[in-house]
DNA sequence: CTGAAAGCGCTTACAG
DNA sequence: CTGAAAGCGCTTACAG
């Protein structure tokens, strides 16, 4: 048999210094025909820009960052990806990053604490420029060195905890669901309904305790004194539950809620969230809601302008939480 | 006033240079220690390690990996987030890059394919080991000679096109589309359906004529012949058409019939992509589902088994896709 | 207009 | 057991 072996091309990639010999030139010459930079002759520059296409020649931007010192790269780190919100959330991170020109390390945490640790620590190890968290619930002061190393992280959707109490701080972009509480229970008040329920998970999750807040005021602000039993409603306790209508926390509340419903219509739901078909549910269900894009891009435009050395005090920016209206506010017609 | 200067500690992060003379010893020693290498006395190694706490000396993973010549990352290249099967081939993809220590880059395209190139391009540059790619419709030549320099590629959800034909390869990792149709399809004749209707969309998208093909090959092994209009309808048009059952070819087809609907449960509906509360629904829908995170998975261990150095042609995965009934196929009671 | 040297922060290969 | 030198692929600062 006839064994042919090939001449095998340089296993590698070409590089500048291929680039150089090949054209003839300095490394340094390549850089400037490369980087666009003014002073090197027409000539020289088509030797150059033949030697690159022959050579299939790409520049390795790492190696370029390596020596610029910083990397053009943000870290993002959700918690779960098939979340409507989180996915909006990253949409509106990445227009911004992609109109300044960084690329997005991305992963997820699944409510781990630890798993958020070692994920921000190895993009830090990266040396991304910036961090945007969606935070577990542990404590976030393995961030406060790389903070101080000048890491710009904000959190997005929840608040960070530090266990230092009032320790450093970053910026922070959430939704304003203490009002959107309130409304929706004025709202459910408006229409009549004077014993009203919230079903919320854990009642020491962030979310319940701002929904409790906004309930209270809205109830306070009607003159209704609410029993604390009605705080602290499940899916299951509902049907036989004192309420007339119900505030849920989120869709998977929402979904359960509208699933142990025996009697579809009884009661008045509200649902943190919007989902697809919520008109189509009987009854309808009335959600509160928030556009999760902006809060992407605005985490995206205070991280990208303190890159830019911005500076100025940690602060937290409140987004809108609005009522949609489906009519399934309207008091139960056997209550009236 | 007091005009205080305070002494600013060296701005940038600290390096191994700096933990070697801090510790009195040379960069080598620093990197073994850092390393866990043996050879190091004891007392050296503490002394060392002191110099790494004192000055919080965190190893620059992208200098280490400019040196050793990889970058120990993937880059996942989305079309939409906001679609729950693509954010399941992300957690998918997501566990094995964990698994075998691969960070991950990440972006959308918006089914754009000149956004889809620039961000896979601009991935290639960062010098990523591989790419995770949902393609938009255009040509994929782009990334000839990036494969050809050693990026390995996988495509997920839907296959690339190759301008050139035959085309350079790359593995790929699919839903049975066609096989889903057929069990479908003939799901529904079982039931008593003989006028059968394909709600696709763009008649040339990958999907809509995966799907054609499945429900020629049910039709035919029943022994029906189909009219041509049927595998043509549009939500619109459903009402008057003389079908008694109906294939959607997506989960927002599958929302805009059951909207379009005029007389609930008169017509049986299968769904591509499972929703929700699709058991809710009046009538309930049934839909066909594969296990996106399994997509996602099978195309992370290609990957890295390809990147560990295996050598075989290109192959295509195909992931089954099921049916879960609900019902909804009986066949309407005023046509028996 | 062009280039040789040094350096980004690490690792590799080799000495002592 | 420890270290000085060279190099990964680029850019920066300086000469000529």
């Amino acid at each position: 048999m006839n064994k042919q072996v090939e001449a095998v091309h340089s296993v590698g990639r070409p590089t500048m210094k291929d680039v150089a010999s090949k054209a003839g030139v300095a490394l340094k010459t390549v850089s400037r025909v490369v980087n666009g930079e003014a002073g090197v002759t027409p000539e020289t520059t088509k030797r150059v820009q033949g030697a690159i296409e022959d050579l299939g020649f790409r520049r390795n931007e790492s190696a370029r960052l390596l020596r610029t010192g910083q990397t053009a790269t943000l870290g993002f780190i959700a918690d779960d990806w098939t979340n409507a919100d989180q996915a909006a959330v990253y949409r509106g991170l990445e227009d911004v990053a992609r109109a300044n020109g960084y690329l997005l390390y991305s992963g997820s945490t699944d409510r781990d604490a630890q798993r958020e640790e070692q994920l921000a620590l190895a993009m830090c190890a990266r040396r991304v420029d910036g961090l945007i968290i969606i935070p577990t619930p542990g404590s976030h002061d393995y961030l406060v060195s790389e903070i101080e190393a000048g890491v710009a992280a904000v959190f997005v959707l929840e608040p960070p905890a530090w266990a230092g109490g009032r320790g450093p701080r970053a910026d922070a972009v959430l939704p304003d669901e203490r009002d959107g509480a309130r409304t929706a229970v004025a709202h459910l008040i408006a229409h009549g309904h004077r014993r009203i329920g919230l079903v919320s998970g854990d009642p020491a999750a962030y979310r319940a305790t701002q929904l409790r807040a906004g309930y209270t005021q809205a109830m306070a602000a009607a003159g209704l004194t609410a029993d604390p039993a009605w705080t602290t409603l499940t899916p299951q306790a509902l049907p036989g539950a004192p309420v007339t209508a119900v505030l849920c926390a989120d869709r998977s509340q929402t979904e359960a809620v509208i699933r142990a419903s025996t009697e579809p219509g009884r009661m008045a739901v509200v649902g943190f969230g919007d989902f697809p078909l919520a008109d189509l549910v009987s009854p309808p269900v009335t959600v509160l809601s928030y556009d999760a894009m902006v809060i992407g891009r605005t985490a995206g435009e205070l991280l990208v302008r303190r890159l830019a050395g911005e500076q100025a005090p940690p602060r937290t920016v409140l987004v809108p939480v609005r009522l949609i209206e489906r009519g399934s506010a309207e008091f139960p017609p056997q209550d009236r």
